[in-house]
DNA sequence: GCCTTTCTATACCGATTGGTATATCTTGTT
DNA sequence: AACAAGATATACCAATCGGTATAGAAAGGC
């Protein structure tokens, strides 16, 4: 069934934002899921396959809702404040994909993890990059810093996905548009 | 010998930072070090003792270093520019240690890695903190919100230095001075 | 000389790893 | 009712995992 699927895409989620992709065997992510392994395997190939669904069930959906929310359209606090928004609204209602993305982030380059998940990272990177160059254009002392820009941005909302997860903070609208603040107009105002 | 100690802790800090603990196995670590098994045990009881001489013999004295540079003493900018060269150069001087150290600042908190590596990566954060507390008090507008502002200025600088070892990014003094500048008076400054 | 301590290697351990060959069961189609 | 196709389970595999019992070198103190 497609639910046996869900179920198990679910449970592997889970074991691998809390202990990390090669912490977890595929025999446990069975167990949790109440079935065997040839029922996995059957459903996703290989261990890296759970991986990949995760990258295209998940995380290309969450790029695709950060590059259309946070698209420059003339406003830049704004792009960023939607851009900020996906991310901590992310972490709330999939706080496991919000994990395991953050812990990845920074992977190894040459560990399966950051291979699976390289390409809708890179996109991600790459709309980011987009906001600055687009508001470059309105902007002139901005150009030709999108790629500082971008890295720090991004560096910034990673940082506060993990606090948010922590459970060191719970950002209201309030605190977003703060965060923003800092960002675009510095600490002392 | 104390020569042999070294070789080992340094070829597993190269495998851990390549391709993350977890995935590299003791053996490979002894074959490439040219020993055995018996002799890394010797010298570190098991495999997370390795994580732990790499926090004590590498994450600590980095800390040190980062808490002492980045001391406010009255100049916010000196202190953030301080600090974020602290972190670039270790980058630059050790770069296996700066990719393991990054790739574990988000790490999956039930992980060994994240435990072995945690005392450290909090002191960090904690000088990191100290030094916006401390600027509070001469820029009354910054009280309350140095958690905020800590998690900001690490998270920018991981970004930096993962863009660093990656090759994107060969960050000069100039540089350094302006991403500072971007972190305390905003984007278009 | 001898003895103790530190270090290293041979050879092995049980447990777990990712993965599969084969068979059975379920389900919709005709 | 017969059949085909997808889904699940039993039982197994070789390889690797982290770790160790035992014994032989090496080295310093006496």
């Amino acid at each position: 069934m497609d639910d046996t699927r869900h179920r198990i895409l679910d449970k592997a989620l889970r074991a691998f934002a809390a202990r990390g992709y090669d912490a977890v065997g595929v025999q446990e992510i069975c167990s949790e899921a109440g079935i065997t392994k040839p029922s996995l395997y059957h459903h996703f190939g290989n261990k890296l396959g759970l991986l990949d669904a995760i990258a295209c069930e998940k995380y290309v959906p969450f790029v695709d809702s950060f590059a259309e929310r946070s698209r420059y359209r003339g406003d830049l606090a704004f792009s960023l404040v939607s851009g900020m928004e996906t991310f901590l609204e992310a972490g709330r209602t999939d706080p496991d994909f919000a994990r395991l993305r953050v812990s990845l982030s920074f992977a190894p380059r040459q560990s399966e993890q950051h291979r699976a998940m390289r390409a809708p990272a890179e996109r991600l990177f790459e709309h980011a990059r987009r906001i600055f160059v687009a508001a470059a254009r309105d902007h002139g002392n901005m150009r030709g810093r999108d790629l500082p820009y971008a890295a720090s941005f991004l560096g910034t909302a990673d940082a506060y996905v993990n606090l948010l997860l922590s459970g060191d903070l719970d950002p209201d609208e309030e605190f977003v548009r703060r965060v923003v603040h800092h960002f675009m107009h510095g600490l002392f105002s």
